[in-house]
DNA sequence: ATATATGATAGCATTTTTGCTATCATAAGT
DNA sequence: ACTTATGATAGCAAAAATGCTATCATATAT
């Protein structure tokens, strides 16, 4: 069980560079997210998307269970038959 | 020279397959493109970013180069400083 | 002329992704 | 019971990215 001083500790301890790392793995998590979340939309398995994208099932069930962080390409082959795209945007 | 025939036979050519890798290779480019654009108004340079994403300026000047795809955790570590970042959009 | 900054590049080791194939457990449908 | 579909997983080889260090050519400034 974590105490509350236990947790206060850990806050504290997270500084300016764990943030960012920790907002570039929740945007990679919600860029997969909703890559699976349409899939599921489209009532695609994983290998149907994988036959259409021209690579393993294995290679796709890596990547939405987060096992493997995929290159860009990868990602936007996957994302291609799906109807998504990524775009730039500035904060 | 590339004559008109040719350049028909070009275009024919391009089967639907090869029109959506077309689509990734540009949509990779305007990211890369857009990460050396920010990068230049901020006024900083390879190894300076270098620096702050902690990784060496060899790896920066390989991606902005097109010498390697990057992987998707590693183009946000590279947009995190410049004030940029990825987000999900439907065609 | 000299020093400095920059981006490109090279060589090498390490890490990681990807492809390929096969299997497994589970669920659903017949 | 049996088949089928699905996602997860495993083992292995191949390909690729990354880290690390160093160097080079060029441009710029002093």
């Amino acid at each position: 069980m974590t105490t509350w001083k236990e947790y206060k500790n850990n806050i504290k301890s997270i500084n300016p560079q764990e943030k960012k790392e920790i907002e570039d793995i929740e945007k990679l998590a919600s860029i997969i997210g909703e890559i699976i979340k349409q899939r599921h939309n489209k009532g695609i398995s994983q290998r149907e998307l994988a036959k259409i994208c021209g690579m393993p099932q294995s290679s796709i069930a890596r990547i939405e269970s987060f096992e493997t962080t995929p290159k860009i390409d990868t990602l936007l082959k996957l994302m291609q038959p799906l109807g998504m795209t990524l775009n730039i945007s500035y904060v």
